[in-house]
DNA sequence: CAGGAAATAATTTGATCATATTCTAGGCAA
DNA sequence: TTGCCTAGAATATGATCAAATTATTTCCTG
C-alpha cells in the first residue's frame, strides 16, 4: 500500500523536484557561462562527480547536452575541454548577433508590458552596482541574465534558443576579457535600450542593442583575435 | 613532440571504432531528420534499445544530445517526444535560414573550388533521380546532403551548426509535408544556384538559396499553419 | 440497477548507481 | 627513439529504485 508519500513535502532537502541530471546540467553551464571553467581547460567526468558531489551519469549526460550546444568540445579521443575561440569563431558570433538580438529586442519592444519594462529597469539597476562593486562574477551574471530576459519577452522561443546558445560559446572568453580590463571599462547600452522600449520605438531598441552587441563583442574580439593570431 | 600514430588505418576492423553513444545518436538522429519519427510521437528510452538494439545508458545520452539540439522536446514529465511545430515556430525558422542560408552560400562560393561544384553538381543529378524514382527518403536525405556539404564548404562552424540544427528541427514536419504533396511537386532552386557558384557569383547564389528556402518552406507553413490550427 | 467518478492497484518507463570492460596516455626499459 | 606495460579515466551493462500512466475496482448517485 503506498502512502499519500506527499506532493511537495521537502523535509530532507531543499531541492525541488528536479532530476539530478537536470541540476548538474544547470550547475554546470553556469560554471562555463560565468567563466569558472578557463578556455582550454579539460573537463572530466570524475572531476565533476566530486566537485559537484553528483553521480556518474548524471554528470555524463549533462556534459553531452553541453557539447551539444557548443559550451563545450569533444576532443575526438574520450576528451572533453571548454572551446577555445579563436578570430574566425568570433567574428561569426558577432555576425550572428547582430542580427539576432537586434530582431529579438524588437519584438520584445513590442510585447513587453510595463511590468516587464520595471523589471529590466530593476536588473539593470542591480548590473550598475555590481560594476560599482567590481563583483565580476555578478557582473557576468547579471548581464546574461537581462540579455536572457530580453530574449524571452520576444516570445520566439527558437530564436532565442540561437541566441542563448551564443552566449555558452563565448561565455568563458568574455571572462577573461572581463578580467583583464576591469568592470568599470566595461560600457554598455542598456539605458538607451530600456530609453527606447519604454517609448516603444522598436526601431531604436533594435539599433540600441546592436551597438551594445558590437561594444561588448568587439572587446572580445581585439582582446583575444589580436593576440592569439596564430594557433 | 611526436605524434600518436596509426589516425585512421583500421583497414581489418570492418566496425569503425565509434563509441556506441556516437553510433546510436547518428542512427537517432537520422531518424527524426528523415521523418521516421512522425510529429508528436513519444520517443521512450526502452522502446529504442528494442529498435536499435543497444543499450540504455547510449540511447540516453544520444537522446539528451537531441534535445539539446531541438530535435527532440523534454516534456516536463520525464516524457520524450518529437516537436509538434505550430504556425508561429515555423515562421522563425524560415526567417533564420532566410539569413543564414544566404550568407553560408556566399561564403561558400567564395571558397568552393571546382572539385566542389562538381560534387554538388553529382549530388543534385542524384537527387534528381530520387524525384523521378517518387522516392521520398532519398529525397529527404539527398537534399538535406546537398545544403549540409554548402554549409561545410562555408567554413564557418558556428554558423553552420546553427543552420544545421533548424534542419533537425522540421524535419519531421518536413517529411509530412512531403508525404502529401508528393516528391513531383518539390521543385527547388539547385540549379540556380549551381550556376551562380561556377559563374562566382556569390551575391546571386546567395539570392537563389533564398528564394530555395522560401519556396521550401513556405509549402511547410501553409501545410501545417493553416491546416492544423487546433490542437 | 446502471452509470460514472474517484481511489487504488498494476504495469510500464525513467533515473540512478555500482561494477565490469575498454581505451588512452604516459612512464620505463631496451 | 621505440615498444611494452601499467595506471587511470571513459564507456557500457544490468540491477534497483522511483515515478507516472493505465487499468481496475469500488462506492456513490440518479
Amino acid at each position: 500500500m503506498n502512502k499519500a508519500a506527499g506532493k511537495l513535502a521537502d523535509s530532507d532537502g531543499a531541492k525541488g523536484r528536479l532530476p539530478a541530471h537536470e541540476v548538474i546540467y544547470r550547475q554546470l553551464r553556469d560554471l562555463v557561462l560565468y567563466g569558472d571553467l578557463a578556455p582550454g581547460q579539460a573537463v572530466t567526468i570524475q572531476g565533476l562527480t566530486e566537485r559537484l558531489a553528483a553521480g556518474m551519469t548524471p554528470v555524463r549526460e549533462a556534459i553531452r547536452r553541453l557539447i551539444a550546444e557548443g559550451a563545450l568540445e569533444f576532443q575526438g579521443n574520450r576528451r572533453v575541454c571548454v572551446p577555445l575561440l579563436n578570430a574566425e569563431n568570433i567574428s561569426e558570433i558577432i555576425l550572428a548577433r547582430q542580427w539576432l538580438d537586434p530582431h529579438l529586442s524588437l519584438r520584445a519592444t513590442q510585447r513587453a508590458t510595463p511590468d516587464d519594462l520595471d523589471e529590466l529597469t530593476a536588473m539593470d539597476t542591480t548590473l550598475d552596482q555590481s560594476i560599482l562593486r567590481g563583483d565580476l562574477r555578478g557582473y557576468l551574471e547579471l548581464n546574461y541574465k537581462f540579455h536572457k530576459r530580453l530574449y524571452e519577452l520576444a516570445e520566439a522561443p527558437i530564436l532565442a534558443d540561437m541566441a542563448d546558445g551564443l552566449w555558452l560559446r563565448f561565455g568563458p572568453s568574455l571572462r577573461v576579457v572581463c578580467g583583464r580590463l576591469g568592470t568599470q571599462n566595461l560600457p554598455d547600452k542598456h539605458k538607451d535600450l530600456l530609453q527606447a522600449m519604454r517609448a516603444r520605438d522598436a526601431e531604436e531598441a533594435a539599433r540600441a542593442i546592436r551597438e551594445d552587441v558590437i561594444q561588448g563583442m568587439e572587446q572580445v574580439r581585439q582582446s583575444f583575435g589580436g593576440q592569439d593570431p596564430l594557433n
